[in-house]
DNA sequence: CTGAAAGCGCTAACAA
DNA sequence: TTGTTAGCGCTTTCAG
C-alpha cells in the first residue's frame, strides 16, 4: 500500500475518544470548536489528541461535509512572471479563508484545462479560477456551465462567468496615444495568437487610436505570434526591421517578455532603443524595470486581480444563486526610457 | 450549502446502478476497468453512466482506498523565475504517474511549510517535494520524519530525507576559476542568507577556490542578503562600488535575478559590464541571455532536477522502506558577454 | 452537555 | 460473473 509506512501513526478519531474516554461525537465537538462540551471533557479530549499525536483525517472530514477546501488556479503558462503576481494574490486570500491553493499549468491545452475541471467534477476542489484564453474557456463553457469558477484577466463578458481584468482596449490606445505623442506616426503591433481576448482588444485599442489620429496601420507593421516567449520577441523584432519601406519608428509589443526579446533583437542588428526604435511592453513583470533602457511598459493590477478573482469566487461558493458581477480594475502607463 | 447549486447532478454510483439494473459493485467494477464483467453488463453501466452524467466522486474513492493521489510542491518563491522550470518538470511526471500537483509557496516560512505539511498528515496530499531552505527543512525534519517527501536542491546530505540537487560547491569553484583565467583577482560575493545549503556551499567553494590561487578572499567583497529579488542585488552593487580601496573587479552573484539587479546598479553609477566590472551569475534563467550584456552564469538542470525529484518521490511512494539515494546533476557554466 | 447511530459515496472481501 | 455487506474516518441529527 502506498502508505504503509505510516500505518503505525494510524489512529484514528475513534481511538483518541476511548483514550479520553468519551465519544467520537465528543471528540469532534472539541476538534470543531463547538462550545457545547464542557472544560473539563474538553481538556481530557485536548490531552488524549496530545497524547496519541492524533491528525484529524481531512479526506474523511471533506466526504463528510462535502467540500475540499481547495480552490483551483489554471494558469496557461507559469514560467511567464506575469502569472506569479498574480496567483500569489490568489494565494493569499485563499489562505486568509482557509482554503488551499491548487495550481495548474494547462498549457492553454484544452485537453489539459478539461482535465483539470475534473478536479472540481471529482469534488477535489470547491471552485476554481481560469487565466487561460478566453477561446479555450469558450470551448468549454458550455459543460462547464454549472461549474463554480470564475475567469481572471481572459473572459467572455457574455458567458454569464464573473470575471475580473483590465480594459485591454482603452489601455492599447494609451499606448498609442503615448507614442503619438512622441511623435511617432509609424508603430508596430507585436500581437499573441488570436484565442486571447487581450489580444483582439489591444489589436482593435491600437488600431482604432491610430485612425483617430488620421493613420492607417499598415498591416506589415502588424506580427502575430503564437508564444509569448523572449525568443519570439527577438524573431519578431528581425522580421519588423526587415521592412524595407515604411519601416515603423515605434513597436507596441503586448507582453513584456515579448518586448525584452525586441528590445534584444533590436540590439542584435545594431538598433539603439528607443532612438532608433521605441519599445513599450505590457504588464510590468519585475525584470522589465531592471533592463537597459528601462522598460516603458502597462501595469496591470496584478495581485489585486488575483485577489479579486479569488474573492469572486469564494463569494459566489458562499452564495451559488447571487449574481456576481465582472469587475475591471485600472491600469496604468510606466513611462520608462525605451519609449 | 457550499454547493447547493450543484445539488441537481447530485447523483450518486446508486443511482447508477439502479438506473443500470445492477449492482453498485458492479458499477465500482466497470468504472475501474476490472476485467471480470460481462460485455453487456458492461455496457448497460456505460449507458447509464453516460445517461446519467454521473461523476465519481473521489472524496469517496480517496477516503476508502486511503490516498488523494495529489502531490505537494513547497517552493519558497514562486515569483522566481528558477522555480517555473522544476516545477514544470515536477508536474509533468506526475501527471505522467496520475497525480495531481499541488504547488504551495512557503514564503520560506517556517509555519507556512508547516501548515503544508499538514496537508500531508491529513491525507490531502500523499507525498510531498520541498524546495525550502534545508534551515527550514532541517527545522521540521524530525516531526516530518515518517512523512513521505524528498528534497529539492535544497536538502540536509545527512537527514536521510531523499534528495535531488546539484554540486553547489563545485560550481562556485568553476566560477571562481574562470574568472581568475581572465585575469580576475579582486573578485566579490553577493550571496543570499545562510538558511540556504546553497549559499554556504556556494561561500565555500568560491573561498576556496581563491586560497587555492593564493588569494585571501576580503571579507569586503562578501555581501549577503536576505532575498534574491533584483532590487537587492541593485543596492549590492551600490555598496561594492562605494568600496574605496580594493574594489573587486568582478563580482559572482548566487542568482540571475541578484546579477541582473547588480548588472541595473552598476549601471546606475556609471559602471560598464564587463569592462570595469564582470558580472558572473547563476540558474540560467531565460531572461538572462536577452539582457545587455548576455549574463555569463552556471547553469542548473532546472527540468531534469524536477523530474528527478518526482520520479524520487513516486518511488518512495511506491517502496516505502526502499531506500532512495541522494542524487547530483551536473551543471555548466554559460559563458556569455558580462564576464 | 454527552452519546448512539446513521450515513457521506465509494471499494473490496466474501458469497452465491 | 454478480450481489451483499462491511467499513474508510468523520460529522451531525436525535435522544437522553
Amino acid at each position: 500500500m502506498a502508505d504503509s509506512f505510516r500505518t503505525a501513526d494510524e489512529i484514528s478519531i475513534s481511538d483518541v475518544a476511548q483514550k479520553a474516554g468519551v465519544s467520537v461525537a465528543t471528540v469532534s465537538r472539541v476538534l470543531n470548536g463547538h462550545t457545547n462540551v464542557r472544560e473539563p471533557t474538553r481538556e481530557k479530549v485536548l490531552a488524549a489528541v496530545a497524547a496519541s499525536g492524533y491528525r484529524i483525517n481531512e479526506l474523511a472530514r471533506n466526504l463528510r461535509t462535502a467540500e475540499s477546501r481547495m480552490l483551483l488556479t489554471m494558469v496557461p503558462d507559469f514560467g511567464n512572471p506575469f502569472y506569479a503576481a498574480i496567483v500569489r494574490g490568489i494565494d493569499s486570500v485563499a489562505r486568509q479563508n482557509g482554503y488551499f491553493m491548487l495550481l495548474c499549468d494547462t498549457g492553454a491545452d484544452p485537453g489539459r484545462e478539461r482535465s483539470y475541471f475534473d478536479l472540481l467534477r471529482g469534488r477535489r476542489a470547491d471552485g476554481a479560477i481560469c487565466l487561460d484564453p478566453a477561446a479555450i474557456q469558450q470551448a468549454l463553457a458550455e459543460e462547464a456551465a454549472t461549474l463554480p469558477w470564475v475567469a481572471c484577466c481572459e473572459f467572455d463578458p457574455a458567458a454569464g462567468v464573473p470575471y475580473v481584468g483590465i480594459d485591454n482596449y482603452q489601455a492599447a490606445g494609451d499606448v498609442v496615444r503615448y507614442l503619438l505623442s512622441q511623435g511617432h506616426r509609424k508603430i508596430a503591433l507585436i500581437n499573441s495568437g488570436r484565442g486571447y481576448l487581450y489580444s483582439r482588444q489591444r489589436a482593435e485599442g491600437y488600431r482604432n487610436a491610430l485612425s483617430a489620429a488620421g493613420i492607417d496601420a499598415d498591416p506589415a507593421w502588424q506580427i502575430d505570434l503564437d508564444t509569448l516567449d523572449y525568443a519570439a520577441g527577438e524573431s519578431a523584432a528581425r522580421t519588423l526591421t526587415r521592412l524595407r519601406r515604411n519601416r515603423s519608428t515605434a513597436v507596441f509589443a503586448v507582453s513584456d517578455t515579448l518586448a525584452i526579446g525586441v528590445i534584444n533583437g533590436l540590439r542584435g542588428v545594431g538598433l539603439r532603443v528607443p532612438d532608433d526604435m521605441a519599445v513599450i511592453g505590457f504588464d510590468d513583470i519585475a525584470v522589465a524595470a531592471q533592463i537597459d533602457p528601462p522598460l516603458t511598459t502597462v501595469a496591470q493590477p496584478m495581485r489585486e486581480l488575483g485577489e479579486t478573482a479569488a474573492r469572486l469566487l469564494l463569494k459566489r461558493l458562499r452564495e451559488p444563486t447571487a449574481h456576481v458581477p465582472g469587475v475591471l480594475l485600472p491600469h496604468k502607463l510606466m513611462i520608462r526610457r525605451s519609449a
